[in-house]
RNA sequence: GGAGGGAUGGCGGAGCGGCCAAUCGCACCAGACUGUAAAUCUGGCGCCCGGAAGGGCUUCGUAGGUUCGAAUCCUACUCCCUCCA
């Protein structure tokens, strides 16, 4: 299949943190045949962030080169839970929570490759009829001090933590997956190394040629300093609201914004380097870190979310302004109350709505605010002065109006409209 | 089979008879500041009453008990972990 030199250096090197083994990988993409690219996933926890993305990017750029995904369910490996990294207990998924999950995940999934190019398995199809007899040829060949040569197993071994023998079993389990669908290329984090190599050498075992493994950088979290994780809050997902990834995006630090276009985006490289130099030159990074955030915005939702977000950014985080679509409490004024919300009085055609006090107001209508139901809570937000009407400042009681806007927080906008209906 | 350690707020982790609604870190919320929803600083962070001072109620695996008083002591139960074999 011929390549351009272009696409060949984009694929492999941009966002690229090793390939094992890289000769061999050159020459399969040269190969008539389209290449099984293998990617497994746990529906474990269904959320994929720009940190996964990365690696299905690079999925996507062979894809549309002419290569084949093969998307695997790890609904029995979930079951295992990846001891890479944090070996925390999990629990034991029902089968309709593995089913739910990975539909979320593959919704998502698909929001960057190419379905059509995909195939998807799950591990059921071949593990469901494995009996022991199976498991004793799979596990047979290797040894606990092939184990004990990962990084992680190594440790809770030295430190006498306990390791589980269904642990072991989950590199084996996912190393057979790769014999099964007969990969050629396997794609992950750096932290799948191990998993990935043991792909390599069963598939060996079996007969088969073993798979190039394709592994992918960790993404720095917005934080700016830990890997993005949606455990450590630093995250942009795939599925957040248009709004919610443009403002994550840029609370990135500076310093960031060009690895993620590097790694997020298909910018050509050489205009990358020019914002890189256009910064060094003293040129504001808001300019650049807007472009990404609506580059980002604009690979998992449109063009036109990416534009809206931007604007709503910038009227109520730049200007400090209401939303246009804040959440409205309608009020009859025939009711005389509603809710907490009485009408007290007209003046001059306009209506005067004063609620009972600012604290019943918030606790009444904490559900539109998306405050929590706890007077306490509404009192600390009063007397910590997040609260303000129409841009003043509220006091104890509120002075209301039909289009009031009130304001709680940075965030939380409740708009008050007349049910003239 | 034997010995030992442990279960505390969303998470991690102090406390080991009154000063504990419970140190601290993370997360979270608010304010200030900012190009930024970052960083930093300040405050807050069980529920309820009160303008406030303050008061009340429910929490420290579960169930009982000792005590004027228990997250802290005792008993039983449940669960987790480590070491030896």
């Amino acid at each position: 299949m011929a390549i351009s030199q272009e696409d060949l250096r984009t694929v492999m090197d941009r966002g690229v943190a090793e390939i094992i083994d890289r000769n061999e990988f050159r020459k399969l993409l040269d190969r008539d045949k389209p290449l099984r690219l293998k990617m497994g996933f746990d529906p474990s926890s269904p959320d994929i962030h720009l940190g996964h993305t990365v690696g299905l990017r690079k999925l996507r750029q062979l894809q549309e080169l002419g290569h084949k995904v093969m998307l695997i369910v790890g609904d029995w490996t979930a079951q295992i839970g990846d001891p890479s990294g944090v070996s925390a207990t999990r629990p034991v998924l029902t089968h309709e929570q593995v089913q739910e999950n990975a539909q979320t995940y593959m919704t998502q999934f698909f929001k960057v490759v190419d379905r059509d190019r995909t195939e998807v398995f799950w591990q059921s199809e071949w593990f469901g009829k494995f009996d022991l007899a199976d498991v004793v040829r799979l596990t047979g060949p290797f040894t606990v001090a092939q184990m004990l040569a990962r990084e992680d197993f190594r440790r809770r071994w030295d430190a006498n933590r306990p390791i589980a023998i269904t642990e072991l079993l989950y590199p084996l389990l996912q190393a057979y997956d790769s014999v099964v669908v007969e990969s050629d290329v396997e794609f992950g984090g750096t932290d799948q190394k191990f998993n990935l190599l043991m792909g390599r050498e069963l598939q060996e075992m079996r007969g088969q040629r073993p798979q190039q493994c394709f592994m992918v950088p960790i993404l720095v979290g917005t934080d700016g300093v830990q890997k993005m994780s949606k455990s450590l809050g630093n995250y942009i997902g795939v599925d957040d609201a248009p709004e919610e990834q443009y403002g994550k995006a840029l609370s990135l630090p500076d310093d960031l914004i060009i690895p993620y276009f590097n790694l997020l985006s298909d910018l050509p490289t050489a205009e990358i380097d020019d914002m890189s130099s256009a910064m060094e030159g003293g040129a504001n990074p808001m300019e650049f870190k807007k472009r990404l955030a609506r580059e980002i915005v604009a690979t998992f939702w449109s063009e036109e979310d990416a534009a809206a977000a931007q604007a709503h950014f910038e009227q109520t985080v730049q200007r400090g302004e209401a939303p246009d679509e804040a959440p409205t409490l309608w009020f009859a004024r025939s009711d005389g109350v509603s809710g907490a919300v009485a009408v007290s009085s007209e003046q001059g055609g306009a209506k005067t709505l004063v609620s009972l006090s600012t604290v019943e107001f918030l606790y009444h209508h904490h559900a539109e605010l998306g405050l929590s139901q706890s007077r306490t809570a509404a009192k600390r937000l009063v007397s910590q002065g997040a609260v303000e009407v129409d841009g003043q400042p509220a006091g104890d009681t509120l002075s209301l109006r039909d289009g009031s806007v009130v304001r709680v927080g940075k965030r939380r906008y409740l708009r008050l409209l007349e049910d003239r209906s």
